[in-house]
DNA sequence: GTCGGTTTTGGCAGACTCTGCCACGATAGT
DNA sequence: ACTATCGTGGCAGAGTCTGCCAAAACCGAC
C-alpha cells in the first residue's frame, strides 16, 4: 500500500500500448491526412475505445509529437555553456548544431512526420507554438550576453533567438524535403552564415 | 437581373453588422478572454443567432483578424521595388518599415488586439500561421536577389524572410507592451540592425 | 401599395475534439 | 481465491464549425 515494488508490469504494458497507438496513428495520418482521421478511427484501429485513447494522449496532437526521441536535452543550459566560449549568434548556432546531430540520425522518422504535419493547418500551427515556447526558454539566457544600445537588450535577444530557431526550422525542412541529398548540418551552417555575408550582398 | 445597380444597400448593411460584430467580440474577449467566450455569447450579445455569426465570419478567429485596417499593401510588389535599390536584407527592412508606419498610427487598436491574442494559446498559433503565409508570398521574390553558394539560394531566401518577419514581430510586441514609450520604427530599426553588429559581439 | 423573386436569417441535426462522471471488468498482491 | 486497486468503456456535455431547409426580410418593378 505504501509503495509499488518496482516498475510494475502494468506500466510496461501501458508503454507498449502507447507506442502501438502512436504507430497506428502515424500510419493512418499518412494514408488519409491528419484532419481526415478522427480519433475514433485510431481507437478502433487499435482495438480500444476513444475514451481510452484520451487517457494515453491528452490531445490528438500528442500522439504525433508526444513520443519524439528525447531531443529533450536541456537547451538553455547548453546555450549557457556555449556562451562562455562564443558570441550570442555563434553560441545559438552551436547549440542547435547539437540538436541537428541527434535529428540527423533519424532521417526516415522525421521526414514521415514532416510530411504529415504539412497535411494540416492545425498541425503546423501547433508546431509553431512549440517553437515559441522553446524560444521563451532560451531568451533569458541570452539577454545578459547581448551588447548594444541602452535598453534594447531584451529586443535584440528575442530577435536573435527567434532568428536562430528560424534558421533551424528552415534548414530542417530543406533537408527533409531532399531526403538524403544533403546533410542536415551543412544546411544548418549555411542558414546560420547567411547573416555573416549580409554586407557583401547589400547594395 | 443582369447586374445589380451599383453598391447595393444590403451590402452596406452587411458591412455595418460585420463591423459591429467585430467590436462586440473584441469587447467580450477583453473582458473574459478569448477561450472563455463562446460564439453563442457573441451572437446573443449582438442580437443574432450563432448560425448567422458563421455567415459573417468563417471562424471565430476571423472576427479578430479579419477586419484589420488595410495592411493589405501588396508586400511582394513593394519588396520587389526596394530590391532595385538595396540588398535583400535592407530591402526587407524597408518593406516592413512601410508596414510599421501604417501600424504606428493605430497604437490603441493594436495593443488591444495583442492583449487579447496573449490570452489564448490557440490564438497565438493562428497568428503565427498567418505570418507563415506572408513569408511564403515573399520568398519567391527574394530568391533571385540572394547570392551565395551554389544551390542554396532557396534556403537563404527563406531564412532571410522568416528572420525579417521575426524582427517585425518582435519589435511590434516590444512596442505594444510599452505603450507610447518608444517608437515602432525605432524598435524595428534596432531589430534589423542586430545582425549588422554580429561580428563585434562574436568572441 | 402590392406582387414576385432574391437574399438573409434561424433552427435543426450532425461531425469532431476533448472532459467529467460512474459502473464494470481485469489485474496484482496477499 | 479474495480483495483492493487500476484500467476501461459508455454516457453526457461543452464548444467549434457545416449542411440543409423553411421562414422572414428585403429590393425592385408594376
Amino acid at each position: 500500500m505504501d509503495e509499488s515494488p518496482a516498475i510494475g508490469i502494468r506500466e510496461r504494458a501501458r508503454g507498449a500500448l502507447r507506442g502501438e497507438l502512436a504507430d497506428v496513428a502515424l500510419r493512418l495520418f499518412e494514408e488519409r491526412g491528419y484532419d481526415q482521421t478522427p480519433v475514433d478511427d485510431i481507437a478502433s484501429a487499435a482495438g480500444i475505445s476513444p475514451r481510452t485513447f484520451y487517457r494515453y494522449f491528452g490531445t490528438k496532437e500528442e500522439v504525433l509529437f508526444g513520443d519524439l526521441p528525447p531531443t529533450s536535452v536541456d537547451l538553455p543550459a547548453l546555450l549557457e555553456d556555449h556562451l562562455l566560449r562564443a558570441g550570442p549568434w555563434e553560441a545559438l548556432h552551436q547549440t542547435l548544431r547539437h540538436v541537428a546531430e541527434n535529428i540527423g540520425t533519424q532521417r526516415g522518422r522525421w521526414s514521415r512526420l514532416l510530411r504529415v504535419v504539412n497535411t494540416s493547418d492545425t498541425l503546423r500551427a501547433g508546431h509553431l507554438e512549440q517553437q515559441m515556447n522553446l524560444a521563451q526558454s532560451l531568451i533569458p539566457t541570452l539577454v545578459p550576453a547581448v551588447e548594444g544600445p541602452a535598453g534594447w537588450s531584451d529586443l535584440r535577444a528575442r530577435v536573435l533567438v527567434h532568428a536562430a530557431l528560424t534558421c533551424f526550422d528552415t534548414a530542417f525542412s530543406h533537408w527533409a524535403e531532399r531526403d538524403g541529398d544533403i546533410e542536415m548540418l551543412e544546411a544548418l551552417d549555411i542558414a546560420f552564415t547567411t547573416f555573416s555575408t549580409l554586407d557583401s550582398v547589400q547594395a
